[in-house]
DNA sequence: CATGAATGAGGGTTCATTCAT
DNA sequence: GATGAATGAACCCTCATTCAT
């Protein structure tokens, strides 16, 4: 588990990453923000690599939130994948920090010993996605001339350069709009095409 | 114009990227792969805020080298587009470290001055995709009930996800395989559906 | 206030100047006579701009200190400026490197942050001086067809010359004597003539 | 003799001393200057010290040119003084970057090499300001009651002083004005009292 | 003969971390 | 148990100078 001091700190370094990126996560940074000196934060994380560590943990919780929280509606399958793209949208809105949910490559960036992490975090994801897709296919939902793995990429692929893309333009945009907009499309796209058999028993 | 030697270091440069991470490129491991010393670096670029100017500039011109090598070959929209995604899995398998072409936007990370030039990198990316998909709709190559803009949005996403993947599995498979593959799915994903004249025609 | 390593700094510094000029004043140097490393002094000054800071208050209140030191005595202005000038020697012949204390140009040389402060410190010194010498002029005691505000000038231009070759000279030769010599010719040069009185008496 | 070529390089490297301080004085300013490589300047000067030596022996022909214009006058010794000053101040106010020819000891400071170089050059000037000094007093234009070692330190010093405040306030004021304002106090400062005769006289 | 390339020494500064107190 | 002080390593960068070409 995590003491409160821990998630404050797991917070507040988000923030420092969102604001300043990877660099601007120092512990000089965090004891002017938290006004403790920096000799503190050893007590809560031996390390730095720990923090970051403790950050890979959080945000898995993050993403997991969002899924469940789409899981327990009840709804097919696709609304439940909507409601997970809008989940990550109202998240980010609310928290701008938490856009690293989809970018935990960047924070393990050059940092081997957080290889293994990030790699099982980003599967995780990828699982919960292509199960949504899968269970969509099931239920005649999603195309399935193209294999769930793929459409997980695509959808996830998609979702990270939107908000890619919101960030850099400075985070000015609705970003809850534009992922309404971008699930519009990738609805139609994930669409089987019409059924022939209406049409066929139509006359 | 680049000297030989600013493309030395421009390349060298995107491979202790491509390595470590921005937080590589320090001059210190720069001199230790030239076998030169740090301040002959300043002889070459007045700052490392002009090496990474120097090195968007070069990747602007890698992508455009791709698109242009597409063009050239006079087939359609489609294949066109099929040749540049072809084009950079080419380029990165030969040369790891181009995969930044795709990834201006780490290279600009935190560093105001350098946005601008991040945001007209990547934008000059999108409009040649754009233009590409938007010829592909002209010829009925692509589904038009989804904007160019959007496609280019989806095929960019997958790609830039797809190469994502590829380094954090330590670059070990076989990217031109995957991103074919990627094609394939992209390609069902693009095409309209068979025209719904033909069948009611026959009737 | 002041720490007690920052005064330790501060003095050093000085000492640093008054040795080798303003470019002896290094984080280097300083680290070799602290035994300390350089980063260490970031403790106690966020940057050398404040270092030269600090210097510049600190030599404000040893001039302070001598003016207040000269006014506690009580005698009239003539005898209180003679005082400061014989103050300034004895500080300087104690400790070198508070010569600094007459040129805080010097050390605001080329860092336009700190031309104000040089300034204002400047000022001060000038109106102290412009005081004595007005209340002196109000006792009689001073020649009154020159302004206070020249005479101040004088004063201080005289003895500033009097201090740097002393300085150039390789300080070998006894500055309170010379300084004695300085206010002997300065006291004759400030003395209003001989009373008219005589002149009238005498007939 | 110096080369024309060695004539610029001192008067340019005067330039940038005055407007940066002597820490503006650095081959890559110069080559800037000049648009001349920066191993050109070995050719002028084998080394830096070389340069600064040039500048000092530029600044002592300007400065006996001053003497030498104010002699060829042929006038009293008093006015030559005042032709000096006034030719000092004539000269700075063209060349702001000839005030160094008043403060030879900034140039050699922290540099025990011209400390020799110094010493002679403010020697020099000490002695020709004596000389004319001591004509004065023989002339009876000067009193003597003060030595005129003495009266040339005082001149000296305080022409030093007021260059320095025109300096630090950004030379916006007129130098000549102000020199000339500080000669007509100087002038009534070395003037000697009222000549006895009268007092005889009126007995 | 002028220059491009390079260099060793040193500049100020930041970072993650340790340790005595 | 939190902090002030310190540190080694590394950061980007500038300087005077040299030397092959």
């Amino acid at each position: 588990m995590r003491t409160q001091r821990q998630t404050q700190i797991i917070e507040e370094s988000l923030a420092l990453i969102a604001e300043h990126g990877m660099e601007g996560l120092t512990y000089r940074n965090l004891s002017e923000r938290f006004g403790i000196s920096m000799p503190a934060f050893y007590r809560h994380f031996p390390s730095k690599a720990d923090v970051l560590l403790g950050i890979m943990e959080y945000l898995d919780e993050v993403s997991l939130g969002v899924f469940l929280t789409a899981q327990e509606t009840g709804v097919n399958a696709l609304d439940r994948l909507r409601l997970v793209l809008m989940g990550y949208a109202q998240q980010f809105s609310k928290n701008t920090a938490l856009t690293a949910v989809l970018f935990p490559d960047l924070i393990g960036e050059g940092r081997r010993e957080l290889q293994d992490c990030v790699l099982r975090h980003m599967d995780e994801n990828r699982v919960r996605l292509t199960d949504l897709l899968t269970d969509g296919m099931a239920a005649g939902l999603v195309r399935t001339d193209v294999s769930p793995e793929r459409w997980a990429f695509v959808v996830m692929g998609s979702l990270r350069l939107e908000v890619t893309q919101w960030r850099l333009n400075g985070k000015k945009t609705d970003l809850v709009g534009r992922v309404a907009f971008l699930w519009n499309d990738l609805a139609k796209i994930l669409k089987p095409p019409e059924p022939q058999r209406d049409r066929l028993t139509s006359h």
